[in-house]
DNA sequence: AAGTTGTTGACAAACTTACTCATATTTAAA
DNA sequence: TTTAAATATGAGTAAGTTTGTCAACAACTT
């Protein structure tokens, strides 16, 4: 049940992209000084949104990062799929990456108890983080 | 935001002490052959519940395990946080295991975004698995 | 005493996390 | 056209977690 650092570092860093949003572009050493995360791994993990289609870059000199997106367009659910995989705990109860258990006892039967509990987490956690925007998000960032 | 194995392994333990409740004691092979668990990885995991005041043991034969308290004083968040320790998607959130975090730039304002969102996922899956009682957990299996 | 069970601690392979490093490639400006 | 500045990419890695296994021990029943 646990938000890996990827995915914070991932979700603090488009923060700075909203704030700019239609403004500038930011380069990575920025986004890595005003949120406290390593340069090089924050690199992988924007490139991981780039290839996503969120995130647009440019190399060389005035180069940068910058949303592609709208910051409402973009929910933290989408980014944490994209970088930390599915959201459901487990995956027989996941809507994106479902896969059969085999191994379990209630594999094949109508009802796993397993899945009937996991399956309203997951709705849960997917009710929240899939109507959750970054412009919601990062707005919690102003008045801080 | 994954259940691990030992979870679900003790989840499923679990429905079969409560079937067999106030009936009989069941041994470790019986649960783990119903259950298709290994059995020393099995044996692990009742000893936490053991320890955790929830299943008692005997020794010798005619051992076995049982349930102390009654399915329906035991929720599935108790057992996930002896198993897997604290549901929160992030320490800063927790209620059981809260720890500050120090190396974000939020960390002392009275605001963090990432706080208030995974709040939100924090109270929404204790809501679940802490009114989640074992006997209705059990019951999903009957019918199955 | 024998046999059956749980108890405990050590061990370990496989995988994941959270990085780091070296090198290449692209761009703008001198 | 060189050079400085920036991203792109893949490899590597230390540490921790997960998912077990194994062996020796302790307690209980018959």
């Amino acid at each position: 049940m646990k938000l890996s650092k990827k995915s914070e570092y991932g979700l603090r860093a488009l923060i700075e992209l909203a704030l700019t949003h239609e403004k500038a572009t930011l380069q990575r050493q920025e986004i890595a000084a005003r949120q406290h995360i390593p340069i090089e791994f924050l690199e992988q993990i924007l490139l991981m949104l780039k290839r996503a289609g969120l995130v647009s870059s440019r190399r060389g000199m005035k180069g940068g990062y910058a949303l592609i997106k709208q910051p409402q367009d973009i929910t933290l659910g989408q980014v944490i799929r994209i970088l930390d995989g599915p959201l459901a705990p487990i995956s027989c109860v996941s809507k994106t990456a479902y896969q059969k258990c085999n191994d379990c006892p209630y594999a094949n039967k109508p009802r796993c108890p397993v899945q009937q509990a996991m399956g309203t987490v997951r709705d849960a956690i997917s009710g929240i983080l899939d109507h959750y925007s970054l412009a919601d998000f990062a707005a919690g960032h102003r008045r801080g």
